[in-house]
DNA sequence: CATTGACTCTAACGTAACGTGATACTCTAC
DNA sequence: GTAGAGTATCACGTTACGTTAGAGTCAATG
């Protein structure tokens, strides 16, 4: 059991750092004193190293949290990429080693680089290209046969059925939208979850909880969900998502 | 002459960031046209290219136009200190990739790694101390002889000299603060300053006005300056600053 | 010569990830 | 018992842009 400056001090943290994870809910300790004093365990510091070494990625924090807390994580698999990510940024490193030492080379000698040769290295391109897959790969939740049964699905509608789809889509936002400030665990706005997610099953696919679940972490890890749903009310990706895993709990109970 | 996306494509930074080196005065177009647009030449793009290698090292912009805009600013010292902290970052990554290869290696075999082993590399100190050092060499304004002419003069002050010192001050910063609003060319605040200027030389070291320049550059370059200065009002550091090159300019003309 | 799409400008709000300082409580070594 | 280090919460501040909006400019095209 550790205490917020050990962990601090072992990892190479601040103090401030491990108490703005707590609050976002990224790494809560494994339990806290009567004090109010927070105690870390061995499996929270497994946990930071992930996040450490999600952090190197650039992914967000919000991102972390989502991909930690999916059930499926698979750490191994993780790790694989960040070493593959780790050896990216080592290349890139390595070609501004190169690119300074050529400007060296050329101020010494009193030549002129070529200006994209003076820049080799500074792109973030290949870095972001990889974060961005790896976030697709992160939101690919998916399985094959739920798009092939939404496909089949949908592949039938006709212009009045999707304007019927958009507006109760709508409807069932602007419910909830209009309910934030109750808090996402309010009956009205879980009775619209429930709403929201009986439409899915009607009109796209077979909606476990499991898959809603997962959906719920859809809205927020990929930007497009959550700009769209956000498109309502400013901030209702995350509202909803939290509503829907509240609703999830409740209904596997 | 290139355009601004022009350049941003070059070397891979958003138009957003050319915008706001320019607001900031870290790298100010060639020309500008009579449309308003921005135009950037080779030269441009070699200061760009100090900026970048500096952010790499972690410099805040604000320090990085202060090295830049020092007379004395060596380029090629400058690339040597980025090569060296390139090699750092470099020798940090490689350490994250044993870590993480060790930890794929623990985790396929099923053993438990040292918590301190779990780590490496994400430490930041020998990079952080490395950045340092690099802003403690760029404010290293003062030549060894002021040092020892303020030593030989301020060795032989009483206590009630420092009370003086420290009153008279703490006089002029008020008076300047109390002044910010009117701007720092105002008459009063460069009165101030002048005053300064004297009690510098009165009490300290013969202060030409190259080195009263230098001193300006300090008080924003060196944040425990910055932060003392700070005290008296906010902001005033910054706003000494300028009105201290003001007064610079008006006395070289 | 008008149009259009790409590019350019300024302005301003928003954001993530903490840092920092203030205040007060807790714990442990001396 | 005390002092210093460590812990808590709270809240404001900061940096470095991203993003959006609205409007002007430029060059290619029909």
């Amino acid at each position: 059991m550790y205490k917020v400056k050990e962990v601090a001090n072992l990892v190479g943290v601040s103090v401030r750092t491990l108490h703005h994870y707590d609050e976002i809910e990224l790494l809560q300790p494994e339990s806290i004193t009567p004090a109010g004093y927070r105690l870390y365990t061995n499996q929270n510091l497994k946990r930071l190293q992930q996040i450490l070494f999600f952090k190197e990625m650039g992914i967000s924090l919000q991102q972390i949290k989502n991909i930690l807390d999916r059930p499926d994580f698979d750490q191994l698999e993780a790790l694989r990429m960040h070493e593959e990510m780790l050896k990216k940024k080592k290349s890139r490193i390595d070609t501004m080693i190169q690119t300074v030492q050529q400007s060296i080379h050329a101020l010494e000698h009193g030549n002129e680089m070529e200006e994209t040769e003076m820049f080799k290295g500074f792109d973030m391109k290949e870095i972001e290209e990889h974060q961005k897959r790896y976030a697709e790969e992160v939101r690919q939740t998916y399985p094959n046969d739920l798009v092939k049964q939404s496909e089949q699905k949908t592949s039938q509608y006709t212009a009045q059925d999707w304007k019927r789809i958009k507006e109760e889509t709508n409807d069932i936002y602007q419910a909830i939208a209009s309910h934030m400030s109750q808090g996402p665990d309010d009956p009205e706005v879980q009775r619209n979850v429930a709403r929201w997610h009986q439409f899915i099953t009607n009109n796209f696919y077979d909606c476990s909880i499991d898959i809603f679940r997962g959906l719920a972490d859809l809205y927020v890890a990929d930007e497009r969900f959550t700009k769209n749903i956000d498109k309502h009310k400013e901030g209702l990706a995350v509202f909803l998502s939290e509503a829907m895993i509240i609703y999830c709990d409740e209904q596997q109970k």
